[in-house]
DNA sequence: GTATATTCCTACTAAACCGATAGGAATACC
DNA sequence: GGTATTCCTATCGGTTTAGTAGGAATATAC
């Protein structure tokens, strides 16, 4: 239950990996190719600029293309919440289809549940919300 | 993200409408049969069936089969944790596959990310373990 | 200005999972 | 015997997931 895709678990390795190169330059964000990337981590190359496209298109990596190009994070890793990668991977957090707008169910029952599925996405939400990259590779 | 599947939402529905009846009952637990069920939420009647065959597998509910059979809750409202219902229908809540065994990955990277996984875990599971039937049916 | 390394874009595909549906056997009441 | 119910097994179409394929655009190096 409740398991997290290979794209989203891929995409936040990728991004530990830039953030921990970061961690041991001296000369500024540091960036790595896709394919380097892809090789550190075993994750499928081709699969990974996809992934790393969608994060560039979120705001949360810098790309420049051609030779010595590569990927780099938009913004310091202590600044980069959690939250904010796996909605740029996945979309938001959404247990339930109703829970966007407050439009009572149909059925009685079906409002009850719903408060339950609120809460539940809080507490999700707080989780990712709490932690930053930074977090992570502390951890 | 985290969407939560028809199975498991159909069966707290069915839950909560057998909690709500006992909550009004004077004489005891009340059953229902399925397709009662299943006609007063909305919910496909053949697919019930099998939800509520795996709760009774999970000891939730009771069954009684003939004429006025039906479905009953296995213990009161009360005492029905809602990660019991969840993990019945659903299994564990496991966001990565690599959860269970505490054995070290291959890359170094690899283990960084699990320790946040474990959190995530650890939050869904802290609001679905402090959550009852009888919360949601009060809400 | 050619070779090379990279991002970027579009399309395709195999497999798994989800959300049911179908048909009937077993069982209990009347 | 008739009827209402649970229970069992199989099937199935659609969507999503996880990746692959091929190449166009772009920047650097020589």
């Amino acid at each position: 239950m409740f398991s997290v895709p290979t794209k989203t678990q891929y995409g936040i390795r990728a991004l530990v990996h830039l953030a921990r190169m970061d961690a041991v330059s001296e000369t500024g964000p540091s960036s790595a190719a896709s394919a380097e990337i892809a090789r550190a981590e075993g994750i499928p190359s081709k699969y990974l600029e996809g992934i790393l496209g969608q994060l560039k298109t979120a705001g949360l990596v810098l790309s420049e293309r051609g030779k010595n190009g590569g990927y780099r994070l938009a913004k310091p890793a202590s600044a980069m919440r959690m939250i904010e990668i796996v909605e740029a991977l996945e979309g938001k957090v959404k247990p339930v289809g109703c829970l966007d707008d407050s439009a009572v169910c149909a059925q009685g029952d079906c409002c009850l549940p719903r408060i339950f599925w609120v809460g539940l996405k809080g507490a999700i939400d707080g989780y990712l919300g709490s932690r930053t990259l930074l977090d992570v590779i502390q951890a």
